[in-house]
Parts: structure tokens; C-alpha cells; sequence
DNA sequence: CGACACTTTGACGCACTTCAAAGGGGGTGG
DNA sequence: CCACCCCCTTTGAAGTGCGTCAAAGTGTCG
């Protein structure tokens, strides 16, 4: 559950002139980050709720540390997650005044929290601030759009593309440390848990992927992931 | 192919202002639907590309009459279409500055189109201008969600949501007019065609639906549908 | 009327799921 | 410090929904 009482003394003075900072992996603390300006830290335990679907969306979010995940129950109880947000993302922005997905930490997560409203009514005056609340939707739509494609590989395919997809979030480097379990992989790709599992040996025994731990995946033939990958 | 010499002169003087007329089925003539004032139509004949992928994004799209198709082709060859334009609809609208997927007409199809570019420049001194195109940008982001969240269900699944979906978009009552064939459908549902063929036999004999001709689709029982879609 | 494109139907194969059980790995208590 | 336990992951075997391949049926336009 959320500190309420923390968040709801967000101070709100409008002390920016642009939302440039928000970009993932930008923990700038210039005066221009409505983050740093504007924010309140507040911290989340592994599985705790950030938000709820049908919540309304009155703040917005970026992560300092951790990892969130945010999803769906579908009819048949199955869970679909829509995105995993690294340090350095933002989310939680709705054009809806009430949330389309709820939102869990993965792990013991950080977050620094604004509220939308004082973006929103800054945006009035202030087209760069409207701009950048539009590039931001405007990335989660690509980034939908291309989560979607995923959607209609074949398991290799999709954990492959997963694997790139994280290796370019993650510090630079061959060594990808992964923030959430099986389970969540396999509910962001749409496949269950063996078949998740049975690909990532499958990769290795293919000499694609290193396996050292089952949290910590070495990428040792990109071009092999990449060819799998539409 | 596009009918180049009438879209590049395209009247450009900003003589609205806003451009709340852009929603769905909206066809006002009212002076404040750009596609109304600045616009020019322009007819595209069934399967003729409107834009490819990578061509860059200059022109905005709204559908007068017919039906539009946006798709990619996948590293395997398949085709997956990413949506349908209906009659009222606005596509095109990108804030790269290129196209992420192509766009053809399904039928002989007409549409109104602006410049991109007129909008923007517009938005920059519009608030109220900035807001719709942030508006139609968050409208895509919900359709591609929903979109996503098919692709993970089962083919009757799919093909019951499509059904509801195209009914809600068609003119109300129990009789859809599908103005796409069997393959379009199932490039945009990631199935086959004999698939979804196969599905909707499977639908008419459990009488939720009825099958006049391949064309036309009569819903007989809508919750059974909906019992079906997440 | 015939040619062609689209749709439907059938038989079979395969990729992924389901069900089941056997490994790890990390943390806590003895 | 070791041992036990719990959860997560891996592995195996069997089932199934959808894809593939093939052919027949249907509608449309020259």
C-alpha cells in the first residue's frame, strides 16, 4: 500500500520550466527535472501495490531503484504484465483521469512521485511542458506498439527479443541482471513459466546465452538472439 | 500510390482553431475540423499504398469513405496489421517524424488529408490544438493496448472481441458489414485464415452469430461473445 | 460461361500448455 | 556453521489448440 500521508503533502509549486529530465535513465537533479524539484521519495516493498486498475491516476511516477511492473487480470484469471520500468523510466501518466493497469513493485523499489495535476495545469502555460507530456505518451505507444509484435512470435522469438530488450535498458555490457522472476517474464510474453524456462536452456545449450544464475543471463551470440527477432 | 501533385498543395493558412473535430465518426463541415478547412481529399483505389514504413510522416489522414489497413511485414514474412481505419477515423499521425508501419486501402477508399505540419506549427500557439493531438495520440496508445491484450488470448477469444469491436464501430444494430476479407482479419488477430474461418463456423453452429455471406455477419448473442473476451 | 480469387472444410503435425515431480539457492533457526 | 525449509526454477511426459498442407466449395467479373 502506498504512504499516503507522504504523497499527499507533494509540494506544488510550479518551480520548473520544462519537463525535459523525465527521459529514462536521466536522474538529473536540475532545477529542470520536476522530479528532483517537485518530488516526494517513497518506497515500496517486493509485490506491494503502487496503484490499482480503476484507481484514479492523480500522480506520476519515476523509478530511483527497483523495478515496477504493471498489469492486467484477464477473464481466465491469467495476468498479463504491460511493461516493466527500470531506473530512469516514468509511468503512471494516463490521458484518463483513472488507471488503465495496476502497478506492483517487482522488488524493493524507490520511487520519486509528482503529482499529474501540477504538470498538467503547467502544461497550460507552458507549450515545452505539453510537448513533453506528449513525447512521453507518445513513447509508451511505440513501446506498446512494439510489445504487441512480440506477441505474435513464436517463444523463441519473443524471449530472445526480451532478452535484447533488457540487455539495452541494463548498464552496457554482455551480463544482464534481471529484477523479476520467471513468472513475470513469462506473463510479459504471454507463455508460461516452463516454456520460458525451457527456452532460456534451449538458448544455452545453443550457445546464445550464458546461464550462471537464474537471475543473471550472458548474452554470447547477439546476432543469434537478433536473427530470431522480427 | 499517392496522388502527389493534389496533395502538395496543400492549402496551409491556419483558419482554425481547434481541431476537436477530429474524433471518430465525426464528419462536421463546422470550421473547426481542419480536414473540413485545410483539407484535401484524395482517392485511393482497393490495396493501393497510402504510405510506406520509413517514409517520413508529413501528412495527417482522416477516412471519409472505405476502410484503411496499417500492418508490417515480420522477419518471417507475415504480415501483422496493426489496425483499422473506418470511415470517421484520423491515422497517420506519428510524432517520429517517420511512419512505423505502412498504410493501404482495403477498398476503393477516399480521404481527407492535412499537413502534419500545419497542425504542429498551429500547436505551438494553440494550447487547445497541442491538447487533440496529445488526445489522438493517448486514443491510439488505448487501442494498441487493447490490442495487445487480444493477441495473448485464444483464437475464439480473439475473434469474438473483433466481432464486438467492429460491431461498436459499424452503424448500430445486430448486422456487421466487414469491408476486409478473411486474411486481413487474421493478419490483424495473429491467426490464419483457416482459423478464423474455422471460428466463426464454430460461432454460427453455437448460434451466437449468423453467416449470411462471407461479408456480413449477423450477432445473435452478444454476452456469448462477451463471455468469451477478457 | 469460364476464370480467378476468396472462403470453407478436412487431415495431420507441431509448438506450446498442462500436469507432475525433481532439482537448486537463499534465508532462518537450531 | 550446518541443516532444514520454502520458493523458485528446471525437467519430463502427455495433451491440445492452432498451423500447415491439400482440396473442394462459393461468389464475382470479364
Amino acid at each position: 500500500m502506498m504512504h499516503q500521508s507522504t504523497v499527499e503533502t507533494l509540494p506544488s509549486r510550479p518551480a520548473l520550466r520544462s519537463i525535459a529530465g523525465m527521459e529514462r535513465r536521466t536522474e538529473s537533479r536540475s532545477a529542470k527535472d520536476p522530479f528532483a524539484t517537485m518530488g516526494v521519495s517513497v518506497a515500496f516493498s517486493r509485490d506491494e501495490e503502487i496503484y490499482g486498475q480503476h484507481e484514479s491516476a492523480a500522480l506520476l511516477y519515476k523509478v530511483v531503484s527497483g523495478a515496477v511492473r504493471t498489469y492486467k487480470i484477464l477473464s481466465d484469471g491469467r495476468r498479463q504484465i504491460g511493461a516493466f520500468y527500470l531506473p530512469g523510466d516514468v509511468f503512471g501518466f494516463e490521458s484518463d483521469a483513472v488507471h488503465g493497469f495496476s502497478a506492483e513493485a517487482v522488488n524493493d523499489t524507490t520511487l520519486r512521485v509528482v503529482r499529474q495535476s501540477a504538470l498538467t495545469s503547467l502544461a497550460e502555460r507552458e507549450i515545452e511542458v505539453a510537448r513533453e507530456l506528449w513525447k512521453l505518451t507518445a513513447a509508451e505507444l511505440r513501446r506498446v506498439q512494439n510489445h504487441s509484435l512480440l506477441l505474435v512470435q513464436t517463444a523463441h522469438e519473443r524471449v530472445a527479443s526480451f532478452l535484447l530488450e533488457m540487455a539495452s535498458r541494463g548498464r552496457p555490457g554482455q551480463e544482464i541482471q534481471l529484477p523479476m522472476p520467471r513468472r513475470d517474464i513469462a506473463d510479459y510474453l504471454g507463455l508460461t513459466i516452463e516454456t520460458v524456462s525451457r527456452t532460456l536452456t534451449r538458448l544455452e545449450s545453443s550457445d546464445a546465452i550464458e546461464l550462471p544464475s537464474s537471475r543473471c543471463i550472458v548474452l554470447r551470440d547477439r546476432a543469434a538472439l537478433r536473427r530470431l527477432n522480427g
